[in-house]
RNA sequence: GGGUAGGUAGCGAAGUGGUUAAACGCAUCAGACUGUAAAUCUGACGGCUUAGGCCUUCGGAGGUUCGAAUCCUUCCCUACCCA
């Protein structure tokens, strides 16, 4: 076990929204430092989509100052849970999993989780390992300990029951399958988003009422998306995911509002408290643009998912094809016969647009630019044999060659 | 079991027989302005097109009609109220 109470609690409080309660996690760590024990720190990860962003991030740069600590992390696989699906108000029916679907699932989340968490105080493990084997007769008496007025106090289902929108009996049961989990691993502390808290406190509920000591839950804010307003999620498309090429992070963290800049360092790097007091102390500054701040954010991500390299070139990319208006130093190449050349077809089949209707409003609207000409006719043919650049939007380039 | 209200484009939501490919808002995309920021303004926003048009869409399937998202039949789905 490494670091004191008070160098403990001080990284765990940063950016964090709640601890629930804050004693209680003092209490615990002070007991881990004194037996040398660490602590069983839970975090649940839904399996179905592996595809972590810099919101899901955040709760694992939590876990990973856990780990740092010395404490152990369990990464909860709820293969089982998966099969019900978070009460989230879109319920969509999932397909149900099968078990190499989860197991696979698993595997891309633990390789994803691990760019950020430290491989080796890890432990996981799947839900269905215990909760497939509840009999009935178990899932009475969990149930037995819970109201149906403690279920609904969850805001997500009392506002539920207000706007008249469905609610699934199973979705009452998500709450204690995964409060049960904290009860089976003997988690000391669940980490989760805000809108964890009710789940997580049920947890909390479920290990004191079968006479165990209860977790402590420590919720990080919701990082919103690139968009600055809804939660990141990749089906919002505001996502910056962690798996993307680096010029795709770095050109992401740059269009965020500048009011998330702050945010984005807090949650989604891992810079020191000191260097964050830097960051808002420039922030405030007049004299300092914004986008230099920005630029650091947008390095520091690519330098965390990647490598110092990758982040240098993906500022020096950045600077020349959108401030000095260059080139990106790859293009896609795609070759076509001077009998189809047609720049609609082209940009459909190379993929740039969806239809020929969206070719022709882009090249409408001035979207579309073929060596650095702005093309208005939509009847546009690349006559010459040759290369053409051509820009589409405001980020695809293609490289096309007519033979 | 009975009653009521509903199911419309990515979402929300108008439209109850004929310029309705379907108002409006959000989201999205493009242009202008910028710092690829935000805000703002402008435009687009089913598909195909030889640009005149053509084709497909309003929960599913049938039907009435010159003509249906709109009327009828039937089926599926949801919420609410009563039991």
């Amino acid at each position: 076990m490494r670091g004191t109470l008070n160098e403990q609690m001080d990284t765990y409080k940063k950016g964090a929204a709640e601890i629930i309660p804050e004693e209680e996690l003092c209490y615990k760590i002070e007991k881990s430092i004194k037996t040398q024990k660490p602590l069983n720190v839970k975090l649940g990860c839904d399996p179905s989509k592996p595809d972590l962003h810099i919101g899901h991030a955040v709760v694992l740069n939590k876990l990973r100052e856990f780990q740092d600590f010395g404490h152990k992390a369990i990464l909860i696989i709820g293969d089982y849970t998966a099969m019900i699906g978070d009460p989230t108000g879109k319920n969509k029916t999932r397909p149900q999993l099968t078990f190499e679907e989860t197991r696979e699932y698993g595997r891309t989340y633990y390789e994803q989780a691990t760019k950020i968490l430290d491989r080796k105080n890890i432990e996981i493990r799947y839900n269905s390992e215990w909760l497939s084997k509840l009999t009935l007769a178990d899932i009475l008496k969990i149930k037995s300990k819970f109201t149906v007025q403690r279920i609904l106090e969850r805001d997500d289902f009392t506002k539920r029951l207000n706007e008249e929108v469905e609610i699934f009996l199973q979705e009452i049961l998500y709450p204690l399958m995964q409060g049960y989990d904290s009860l089976v691993i003997n988690a000391d502390v669940e980490l989760g988003g805000t809108d964890q808290k009710f789940n997580n406190l049920i947890g909390r509920d479920m290990q004191r009422k079968f006479g165990k000591e209860p977790q402590v839950v420590l919720l990080m804010p919701l990082l919103e998306g690139i968009d600055g307003k809804e939660k990141m999620s990749k089906s919002l498309g505001n996502a910056i995911g962690i798996c993307e090429p680096p010029k795709e992070i770095y050109g992401k963290a740059m269009s965020i509002p500048d009011n998330m800049i702050f945010k984005y360092f807090l949650l989604g790097t891992r810079l020191t408290m000191s260097e964050l007091e830097n960051i808002k102390k420039q922030l405030s500054n007049p004299e300092v643009n914004p986008r230099d701040i920005k630029k650091r954010l947008a390095y520091e991500l690519v330098k965390l998912y990647y490598n110092e390299n990758e982040a240098k070139k993906s500022e020096e990319e950045f600077d020349r094809v959108f401030s000095k208006k260059g080139l990106p130093d790859e293009i896609p190449e795609y070759v076509f016969d001077i009998s189809n050349n047609k720049l609609v077809d082209i940009l459909v089949s190379t993929k740039s647009v969806d239809s020929k209707s969206s070719a022709r409003r882009l090249i409408e609207q001035g979207g579309v630019t073929v060596k650095d000409e702005k093309v208005t006719d939509i009847n546009y043919n690349l006559n010459q044999k040759g290369e053409y650049i051509i820009k589409v939007g405001k980020k695809k380039f293609l490289k096309v060659k007519i033979n």
